[in-house]
DNA sequence: CGACCGATTGACT
DNA sequence: GTCAATCGGTCGG
């Protein structure tokens, strides 16, 4: 699921007008990986990743930022992957503006980071367990899946163990990939 | 409870 | 490159 990820669309219909990226930088977890929250079982945090696929997980860390996942294993098994960056294409004047920033004159700043694209995208813990199939005013759209040979891996950021998981996804040369490793 | 620390970011050297 | 901010999740006692 997650490189089948990078170039698709992740679209919020707001009363005012769209937002729009385009996923650039993704990571997968598992169930039986020491790095993802749903290893150590159905806790109250992790329990929407064991929940059905198609649904938002959204967590609170370092006392101050929410960052995204799509939940993508079957229902009771605990997977998903973080959006970690998109290149914003809609919206980008109103992100700005839920980012704190003077203006969009540098797209970089608004969705190249997991806790950056949540606050692009107005998503935090209310949005927790939300559903992003059907009537959804957040939700996936086809786009345009960057060729396999552009979709670059690495190891994933910020996480010491399971070194040997290189489960980060990102387009190979964007600008739009977050800080951390820009190639590999 | 208390301690430890994190799937990060922005400011700063 | 370094570091503090800031608070909830998880685990041990």
């Amino acid at each position: 699921m997650a490189p089948d990820l990078i170039g698709r669309l992740l679209v919020r219909t707001l009363p005012g007008g769209l937002l729009v990226g385009r996923i650039i930088e993704c990571e997968a977890y598992q169930e039986d990986d020491p790095a993802s929250h749903s290893y150590r079982g159905r806790t109250a945090r992790a329990e929407v990743m064991f929940g059905p696929p198609g649904h938002l997980y959204v967590y609170f860390t370092y006392g101050m930022h929410f960052c995204m996942n799509v939940v993508t294993g079957r229902d009771g098994e605990g997977s998903a992957v973080l959006l970690r960056a998109a290149e914003p294409i809609e919206g980008l004047d109103r992100m700005a503006l839920a980012r704190g920033l003077a203006d969009a004159a540098d797209p970089r700043q608004l969705c190249s980071g997991p806790a950056r694209l949540t606050q692009s995208f107005g998503i935090d813990r209310d949005h927790n367990g939300t559903d992003l199939v059907g009537a959804a005013e957040l939700f996936l759209a086809r786009g345009t899946r960057a060729r396999d040979g552009d979709v670059a891996r690495s190891r994933r950021v910020g996480i010491a163990v399971a070194k040997e998981r290189q489960w980060r996804f990102f387009f190979q040369g964007s600008t739009f990939v977050s800080r951390g490793p820009r190639s590999r």
